[in-house]
RNA sequence: GCCGCUGUAGCUCAGUGGUAGAGCGCACCCUUGGUAAGGGUGAGGCCGUGGGUUCAAUCCCCACCAGCGGCUCCA
């Protein structure tokens, strides 16, 4: 005799157990017909799962039409329809396709599975997996469950011999996995272990069992194929069971579904217009910058036109720099290796850093005194007794291990190519006394840093090898923290709504609270998380706080913006740390007359230039606001017999600091608009022999169809320059 | 780093076991045209690099390099 508490907090009491589908009919038939699964006590379930006990029971819905569906719908609208593409999948190519692991994903799904030698499966046959995909949404069969006894359902697997479903059965059952052999084993990326331990197993028929195709799964499910609403298969890439690079090659096909056609449609048509703003194709098409073999992978060459849209961009931000106070530096692109153990970057981020630089006498020594590799690592890894005795003293534990204790004599010593920025300007604090009246310090510089990224992970500006960070260092006073943290977050506010980036979320990262990790006293860290919460807060956009994402050194904050197109992107971040001022000894004095340790900020709200002008690119789509195009404005006369005039409106142009070019070919005037349109410059000039004669310039706005009109030079001039000063961000000249 | 796919002119891409094509771009000529490409002529390629198979390789095989899509990683 269950009673059923609703989320509104209703109460429904029944003489009988019900099924979630009972409890939405008796709500009404509009819901039962909405209806797509239910939450038990907070356990999603299927629509048909019988409650026989009391429960608090919500619905999962779909959306009213045009309403979006939730996260919940469409998780199971995805996870249901990689139940139908892998039966479709099955059909077109062979039941011998043996199936691993399908869920869902943020955007859609996807399903790991064997394809056997022989066979490949490739994008040519997605049309005729699409269709049977669509058929079988048609057919409306419903999603069966049924659960065997644990015995009963392993030795039905086994003799399907599907060992990777064997193995999701056993995970599922808690029993040790008596086929994947990998070294992870026990660990757990594995699909299954989210069953925890169960005593039967569940399998879904897409239909009637043992006549439908079906499924080991621990769903729940939508109630039939047909509420699936529209799906496809996207793209194919490979995996690895249980993600393991020494166990099987799986082929991962993605899809995704959406509860109508039209949602399906507007995603693919949103991903065709994502690749239209890929920051390679438009880098390349407007001339912005290059990545060169020769040069080496990850490594940006900055052209002409994009060290333009770079130079502004670092303008702008330095302006808002000296108004907060900040002061300007600059630093080698290399620092002793010692420096970076001092640190405790280095040999900590060994794999994630280009090779050390050996003076080429040590390596001859070396060689000479037949030391060998190994050796050699080790020797260049090491750490002097002093150095080692410094630290661990400084900060209170044995930051660093005997074992990387060696001789003075046996360590060879070398440069690095600065993985980061933060060395370099301890350095520069350090080289002064500093009173607590002089704090904080605010140091700044366009840093570049050289870290080795995983070949797989280079990916055009956004993941590079090279590059340069906005950053600074902050060293201030405990108490200056909270005010400095404010600080920062304001400059980012300031950056993002003159970029026109209107929509971003903050991430707080925090302590692990069971984890001992830290650096830093407990009331330290109370204090700077505090700082960095409240600081959040005052942004006035929505923010999370993320147990366990801080840093061993302090908390920090990340900024994630939405593009116009509602991509997310994580680009800067800012840091309280606690521990640099430490390793690095640095003090200032207090109003006691005695050393104190500042604390550190690092901030950079861009992140790096060359991963933030990748996002601006696709942001904009190449169409950078007048402020920030390479070339702002291009005349563009009738014919040559209005060269003179066009020269003219150029120098004009030039001579009030606007980035002017004149086109002199001999296209006809619709050729010239449509080159000086491909390349996105924000304002045309026609200039023919009526202009020339009254002194005007016809005005052609980028992304307006047609002839603004026309205008007096001057008046044109006064605009553009005033609306570049004010780095507006849309096209506001008129005539 | 791992897996898959790809690599032909500056760019986008056809194509073939007998050393190669288009469009755009570029150069020159004609055209002097008022708002998204007028016309012609021409230059430009060791078909990613190195091996192998073959009488013969851009094409088939292997390795390497690079790009793309993923996986894993990101102080």
């Amino acid at each position: 005799m269950p009673t059923i508490t609703l989320p509104d907090g209703k109460t429904k009491s029944f003489d009988r157990p019900v099924t979630g589908l009972d409890v939405a009919q008796s709500i009404g038939a509009g819901l039962a017909k909405a209806a797509l699964a239910c939450k038990v006590d907070g356990e999603t379930r299927d629509l048909s799962f019988v409650i026989a006990n009391d429960a608090r029971v919500a619905l999962i819905t779909l959306p009213k039409p045009g309403q979006p569906a939730s996260e919940d719908a469409l998780s199971l609208i995805r996870h249901s329809a990689a139940h139908v593409m892998a039966e479709a999948i099955q059909d077109v190519m062979g039941d011998d396709v043996l199936l691993a692991y399908g869920p869902p994903t943020d955007t859609g799904f996807f399903y790991d599975m064997f394809v056997p030698e022989g066979k490949r499966l490739s994008s040519e046959r997605f049309d005729e997996i699409n269709r049977r995909i669509a058929e079988i949404i048609k057919e409306d069969r419903p999603f069966t469950r049924y659960e065997l006894p644990a015995e009963a359902g392993l030795s039905k697997l086994w003799n399907e011999e599907n060992k990777y479903k064997i193995d999701n059965a056993e995970r599922a059952l808690g029993k040790p996995s008596s086929l994947y052999k990998g070294s992870k084993a026990g660990a757990d990326a594995s699909p299954a272990a989210a069953h925890s331990s169960a005593a039967s197993l569940s399998f879904y028929a897409t239909g009637a069992p043992g006549r439908n195709w079906e499924d080991l799964c621990r769903g729940p499910h939508v109630p039939s194929t047909g509420r699936i609403g529209a799906a496809c298969v996207l793209s194919l890439a490979s995996s690895y069971w249980h993600g393991d690079e020494n166990s099987d090659r799986l082929t991962r096909v993605y899809g995704t579904a959406f509860p109508t056609q039209a949602e399906l449609e507007a995603f693919l048509r949103q991903k065709e217009e994502a690749a239209k703003r890929d920051h390679r194709v438009i880098g390349r098409n407007l001339r912005l910058f290059h990545i060169d073999e020769d040069v080496g992978q990850g490594l940006i060459l900055w052209t002409p036109r994009g060290s333009i849209v770079r130079k502004e961009l670092q303008a702008f931000i330095g302006g808002e720099l000296r108004k907060q106070g900040y002061t300007e530096v600059f630093t080698p692109h290399i620092g002793r290796l010692e420096l970076y153990k001092t640190s405790g970057h280095f040999p900590y981020y060994k794999d994630s850093q280009f090779a050390p630089i050996i003076e080429r006498q040590a390596l001859e020594e070396l060689s000479r005194s037949g030391c060998t590799c190994a050796d050699m690592l080790n020797r260049v890894e090491g750490v002097s007794a002093r150095l080692a005795s410094g630290i661990n003293e400084r900060t209170g534990a044995q930051t660093i291990g005997p074992e990387r204790v060696l001789p003075d004599d046996r360590l060879v010593e070398g440069f690095m190519l600065k993985p980061m920025n933060c060395p370099h300007h301890a350095k520069i604090f350090a080289s002064a006394p500093h009173s607590y009246r002089d704090m904080p310090v605010r140091l700044a510089e366009f840093g570049t840093v050289y870290r080795w990224e995983q070949s797989g992970e280079l990916n055009g500006m956004t993941r590079v090898r090279g590059f340069t960070q906005d950053d600074a260092h902050l060293f201030c006073t405990e108490d200056q923290v909270p005010g400095e943290v404010q600080g920062c977050l304001a400059l980012v506010k300031i950056i993002f709504a003159t970029l026109g980036m209107k929509e971003y979320r903050v991430r707080v990262g925090l302590r692990d609270p069971d984890s001992n990790k830290y650096t830093g006293s407990r009331e330290n860290w109370d204090k700077a998380e505090a700082a960095c919460i409240d600081a959040a807060k005052s942004l006035g956009v929505p923010f999370s706080k993320e147990p366990g994402e801080a840093a061993f050194y302090g908390p920090k904050i990340d900024f994630v913006v939405k593009d116009v197109i509602g991509r997310e992107w994580q680009l800067g971040t800012v840091q309280v740390d606690y521990n640099m001022a430490i390793r690095f000894d640095l003090s200032y004095i207090g109003p006691d007359n005695k050393p104190h340790r500042p604390v550190v900020i690092h901030r950079a709200p861009f992140g790096s230039m060359e991963r933030f002008c990748g996002v601006l690119i696709e942001h904009f789509a190449g169409a950078f606001p007048a402020w920030l195009s390479p070339e702002q404005v291009r005349v563009l006369p009738i014919s040559e017999k209005s060269l003179d005039y066009g020269r003219a409106v150029l120098a004009a142009l030039t001579q009030g600091g606007v980035r002017a070019t004149l086109d002199e070919g001999n296209d006809r005037i619709q050729g010239k608009i449509k080159v000086a349109a491909d390349l996105k410059v924000p304002y045309l000039l026609i200039v023919g022999p009526r202009d020339a004669e009254q002194g005007t310039v016809s005005l052609r706005v980028r992304g307006v169809e047609k002839d603004a009109g026309a205008m007096p030079l001057d008046a044109f001039v006064g605009a553009i320059t005033s609306e570049i000063a004010d780095r507006r961000a849309d096209l506001g000249v008129r005539p």
